[in-house]
DNA sequence: AAATAAAACTACAACGTTTTCGTGTTAATA
DNA sequence: TATTAACACGAAAACGTTGTAGTTTTATTT
């Protein structure tokens, strides 16, 4: 462009932005011909040259996942409005995933990451990744499965409290035989939600029941392993047949769980009451339509972006907090 | 690096690269410090002398989407693993969305461009930053909704073909009576699913009646107005009680229809029988689960990604394809 | 008309790589 | 011993920007 104008690159750099080093004239006729040729300064030069990419890593475990998607949707649109883009990877909750793709991204490529660590990884207690990509000084900022002791921003909901208020909603309506469908408890999730179960039922001077507390083998991908989960879940219904509560981890151990209870001619909800977690897609088409608690997962992604955005645009590195997102109840009517 | 070993940074740079410049003890001196300062090369330096970024952009509607989100997977999984990241924009539906996100990718940032354009733009038909991009010399690969006049390399089902199956399928099943839910004409894949649909009643002497050609009007978001749905739906059962199939475009219209059908006592498959769209969460946990035609959204997506790597990698820039992804019908318990 | 100030523009380094070309050292050959 | 070849390394340009520090031109003052 320079050369076709006959002026120096500096001339037309600052002519763009507008420095009062250059005469109006100039300024108007660079401009118009930018605009002519429609010339957009190159990012990845401008990135290199102040040392910031304007760009956001996410890595989740997985993007076939209402939840996950929400939280994606929020973020972009944060990101999007403060004039970040963001960079996507999936780790299949796979640790070396994981792994390689925080290689990826911590070559200079972004200058902040959001995630959501694999299961993997949670399991195997491994976060050297993890450090290595905080002593790079890129912040992170960890949401939904979180990892108490790295020190970073984390963005969260009080698991143990929305399920003990769920747990609780069922013993109000009535509940006294309540079971909890729940995953290992490897997943601080997991382990988070059985606590506030327990809690719910103890405070309302109800025995906890260990085999009411099924814990479902996460490790399977229930798209191509529906039978397992429904076996599992046919199993408590064997066991314990005067079930007349259930809290689930999540919208799918749920919605299985209606199905098989219906299928052995179970009234819900007035037999058996139903709480699930995640306000997916699933839960509002289930018949009928499952009370759930609700994550604002969009709410969470919108969080975690503004966090990270301050981060990268401050600089310091003190004061790191978690922030807990409201929950709520949804009842429809999968309860009284 | 250089600095610290007392070499040049071509040193440096030619050792970690094997070059037989080097002598081997060097190389192995280079590498081992390498290593232990975890020392990466610059990406955005190397994109900047290289003129490659290795990284695709990624523009789709929406991304609480589980077409989409099957689609993101497979362009991530074989993106990662020829070396490529994804970035992502979201467009929500709108053509001033889908420009500024495009704008933001194109400006040096990326190498190729996977989308699938938004409903406003298929509505308002401008196609000009499209155009752009592609003058720009940024190879666009479209998917699922393609627009025919622009010449670049496409990648989408058979929704005439599609349709027709599974419509006869209803049709071998005894069925004659048989409504599509459908969208209004504007966006293509619902205006080619309409004429496959109505083919394979003409193939089978049914006259078309227009009464059973149910237009939703799609500008909703039916997450949150689900009862405007159900009521066109429901006026629909009104005015043509007798219906015994219909083939919904998508999971959610299929599903909903099939709620309201059980509602008023209609038994689903002996009465009625219904086949949808995308092969999607919904129809899997619908009660009867959904028969549906199977999109194979991962596939596409890799496909998509073969042929977008592939050009930009030789940087042909003719023989435009359009590769058509093999659909099939998955047949569960609300056909009979 | 000369000196000074203000305005308009340019040269150049820097960001972190890769690569081409050049140079110095050592070893092999005549 | 002189010539050449092979080897090992370094200097510098280039990618497209931005910002600092000049330099030239124009306008203002004495």
């Amino acid at each position: 462009m320079a050369r076709e104008l006959d002026v120096s690159v500096s001339t037309v750099s600052k002519a763009l932005r507008d420095s009062s080093d250059i005469s109006k004239e100039t300024i108007s006729k660079i401009k118009a011909f930018a605009k002519q040729v429609n010339y957009k300064p190159n990012y990845i030069a401008q990135s290199l040259k102040n040392q910031k990419t304007k760009t956001i890593g996410v890595i989740i475990p997985d993007i076939v996942h209402h939840f996950f998607t929400k939280v994606i949707k929020g973020i972009e649109n944060l990101a999007n409005r403060k004039g970040y883009n963001i960079i996507i990877g999936l780790s299949n909750e796979s640790l070396s995933n994981e792994i390689v793709n925080m290689e990826m991204l911590t070559n200079g490529s972004i200058d902040g990451l959001i995630i959501s660590v694999s299961r993997e990884t949670m399991q195997k207690q491994n976060y050297h990744h993890i450090y290595e990509t905080l002593n790079q000084g890129i912040p992170i900022v960890m949401f939904d499965r979180i990892i108490d002791k790295i020190s970073c921003d984390k963005v969260t909901i009080d698991d143990k409290k929305s399920t003990q208020n769920a747990v609780d909603k069922l013993i109000q309506n009535g509940a006294k035989k309540i079971a909890i469908i729940t995953t290992k408890n490897y997943i601080s999730i997991g382990k988070l939600r059985t606590e506030g179960y327990k809690i719910a039922l103890k405070q309302n001077n109800i025995k906890v029941d260990d085999n009411l507390i099924i814990e479902v083998d996460d490790n399977l991908l229930y798209e191509d392993h529906l039978e397992s989960l429904e076996f599992q879940i046919q199993k408590m219904f064997n066991n314990s047949p005067r079930i007349d509560g259930i809290f689930a981890v999540n919208e799918l151990f749920a919605t299985v769980a209606m199905k098989i209870a219906k299928n052995i001619g179970i009234n819900v909800p007035d037999d058996l009451q139903i709480i699930g977690f995640t306000d997916g897609i699933l839960s509002r088409h289930a018949s009928p339509p499952l009370s759930t608690v609700n994550q604002h997962g969009e709410s969470m992604g919108e969080k975690a972006t503004n966090i990270l955005i301050s981060r990268i645009e401050n600089k310091s590195t003190d004061n790191y907090r978690t922030h807990i997102i409201q929950t709520d109840l949804i009842l429809r009517d999968s309860t009284k």
